[in-house]
DNA sequence: ACTTTGAATTGACCTATATCAAGCGTATTT
DNA sequence: AAATACGCTTGATATAGGTCAATTCAAAGT
């Protein structure tokens, strides 16, 4: 099935080894395909991120809604990204966080007990979580240090240059909110970064 | 050896399983002790982090000095936590992160290579390992949503409530700068919310 | 086709926090 | 003990970015 494939691929390229047979059919006895549609929500706050999903097709957005009720996104996620609040994954405690699909969203999912499986069973699958998790660090650090040591203007820059397909499939007010900014002022930056 | 006996009782902990008397061995032979005085450099800008640290005793801070020569402090570290940028220490690159002995500080340290080796070789290292790198991503997820949601003032507030021993242990313009604030912020912030 | 909704832009104004500067007290250094 | 440096506080001022409101335009729903 065309979903495995570009799965199965991801798995051994980011692991640096291979699947057999059976770790393949192991996978697709346990990874279900689900769909969402755009505005439907992967996971909402309150609940317990039951799931994992690995993006097939479509995008979506993790966020809060502070005191004021204002929203924060978090994260925006695209093809190959895998997709919960890992927090309340690992724990099984209710999220703090909303993930709602931005575009009709297509994953392959699975239960924590399941991924569990996999990282004793499959070799390739333990190695590509170690990777991940160390991306993960690594990425999670250099936002931090993106956030505390740039300007609005030079976090924008540097988006731009990470990630540019953000910039064609997210909203504007989107990416504001993944800066810390507001709609506004990302509109005006953009006005003056050109000049 | 008294350095090793707590390193050994926060493997344990944190695994949730045994360390037997060939693993304690294979530990000590390839963790060094290694002393740092105050204001002494664990790890320079530019410089590739071969050793992960686990601090016995003392202090230290993780920042980086941005174009306008401003400090920002990513990190607060005290005992049993684990010192490094992971980032240059998994990928062998240079750093951009100085890591500073706040205090006169104490690590057991190792290579990436040796670490690679108590991984495969020390089951309590290796759930350590997935455990601690669980941790962080939660961590730093909070602490990224805690960064966008929240002002000054509450920053502080849940630093007060979540870390109290750093306001022991660490002057008030290092927190001021964990905080992304200047040490001046910080003051009236503290100030005000007395009243 | 018509209506509604929502994204983006722009202007006017506001606020949180930074910056600069001075003064004070307490460690450290010599 | 004197000298120096450094951390903390306080005041005056500056500024990046937020908020509120109005307008335009395009997309989606009926």
């Amino acid at each position: 099935m065309s979903n495995f494939e570009a799965f199965f691929d991801y798995i051994q390229e980011i692991s640096g080894k291979p699947l057999s047979e059976d770790d393949e059919q192991l996978l697709m006895a346990h990874f279900k395909p689900k769909k969402f549609r755009k505005r439907q929500y992967f996971l909402q706050e309150g609940d317990v991120c039951k799931y994992i999903g690995f993006i097939v097709k479509g995008s979506a957005r993790t966020y809060t809604v502070d005191d004021k009720g204002h929203e924060h996104i978090l994260k925006l996620s695209l093809e190959n990204w895998w997709l919960a609040d890992f927090e309340s994954f690992y724990k099984l405690t209710p999220s703090r966080f909303n993930i709602e699909a931005l575009e009709n969203l297509e994953v392959l999912q699975s239960t924590n007990a399941q991924i569990e499986e996999f990282l004793k069973d499959i070799p390739a699958f333990s190695a590509m979580a170690n990777v991940i998790s160390q991306n993960n660090t690594i990425a999670t650090q250099k936002r931090m240090q993106t956030a505390m040591s740039y300007t609005a203007e030079e976090r924008y820059e540097d988006l731009i240059s990470n990630y540019p397909q953000f910039l064609q499939r997210f909203p504007q007010n989107m990416i504001a909110s993944y800066l810390g900014l507001s709609p506004e002022t990302l509109s005006r930056l953009k006005k003056n970064s050109s000049k």
